[in-house]
DNA sequence: GTGGTCTAGACCACC
DNA sequence: GTGGTCTAGACCACA
């Protein structure tokens, strides 16, 4: 069965969330050059302005800074970084948690749930 | 720092997952009438109109009835409740940890991570 | 593959098309009582209010005459139920024509699709 | 006589038949851009959002797909189409039939009817 | 300039 | 009085 709640996030905000996600993973270090907006373009598959879209969305948050004429590059600020990759996990655990309480789940049904996920996550790796 | 990835859920949408959630741990019950258009609309504080819309995808979703001149009622259905909840239920765990997983998170530091959240979120209910 | 145009017709219009039907296959004759507003409703599974409005509408077109306390009894007007009876034979002619026209089939291939079908419906009357 | 029964048909559901009968007689081919919101309501003289809900019921069907910003478009998958066209085929004789036999008419009647329907339908055609 | 959402208010069909 | 449809017009996201 298909979750009735249809994905209507806007293109360039998933690419963001993709690129920045690369960056606090440390596929790109601080000062690394991001692709340019047609090499990403082609390899999101999306039209080159989406990409812009994305890296001046980017660097508004000052994650990334554009230099005209040689290309987008990630900040050399690690303290940003750290903040931002702190802030993410917070975001994402809240959302988790206040979603699953939502469904009805009190603390102890959350870690029991989580629990059997990972379990069940872990075998499947094996195969 | 605020998360530079906004929120652009349609608000029909975002009531939808609300009354969903209602249904599913137990605020209503099978059978039970959801609130009229005009009441929900003050409750919700929107137009009755989107309330409107949210009732006729939730209708097609088969979580409730629509019933001309009576009200909308859930549905019946428990099977169909059940499905619906283990999916959700499933579709948070695999968003949680595939996103946690894409910011570079093992499944050892995402367990660690879990544990010290839920351990300050008991914390601070004691205050 | 269900097709995508939902029923929207009041319930109370089926119930006049099916007894009007009934009536002019001549199920019920002229002058005979139909059953009563309960016993109708008993019969289609509907309230006998549903069925009160039926009835309204039906004596409204002439084809029944409702007698305070006694009951509603089909009209003795032969050729009124002979004009209706042939009224609606063209009108089911030409909305299946017409609507298979704008499918976009020509006379020939219509004519074409309506054999073969005959030709399967009386084999699969065999079974 | 004018046949009692009414036609409450939404006027949305009402475009809709009309522009899947289009597409499927071919007035529109596969990946041909539908009028916008605006130009199909001056065309069909409903309001633009009228519009809007038949191409959210056509893009939900498949029939059609929609891009922000760009147009509506007509399904590339020609098999949908074709099921579609054979189903809504269907659809009309069955209706058709099952109608005229609840009348009373038994297959050769039926036969008889049709043929004599298209008979007339020809030389008024010479008109 | 296109589709998408939302509002405010009207009217209708049904119960 | 409930759901269902439709209008008229506004604003936004996207290309």
């Amino acid at each position: 069965m298909s979750t009735p709640f249809g994905n209507n996030e806007p293109v360039y905000l998933q690419i963001m969330r993709e690129l920045c996600y690369q960056i606090l993973r440390g596929d790109y270090k601080p000062g690394d050059r991001l692709p340019t907006w047609v090499e990403a373009g082609l390899q999101f598959n999306v039209n080159h302005n989406t990409i812009a879209r994305t890296y001046i969305e980017m660097a508004r948050a000052g994650i990334v800074e554009t230099r005209r004429g040689s290309g987008t590059y990630v900040t050399n600020d690690q303290t940003l970084l750290d903040r931002l990759h702190e802030s993410l996990k917070k975001d994402l655990l809240n959302e988790f948690v206040s979603k699953m309480t939502s469904l009805g789940y009190s603390i102890e049904e959350l870690e029991q749930a989580f629990r059997e996920y990972l379990h069940d996550y872990s075998e499947s790796a094996f195969l």
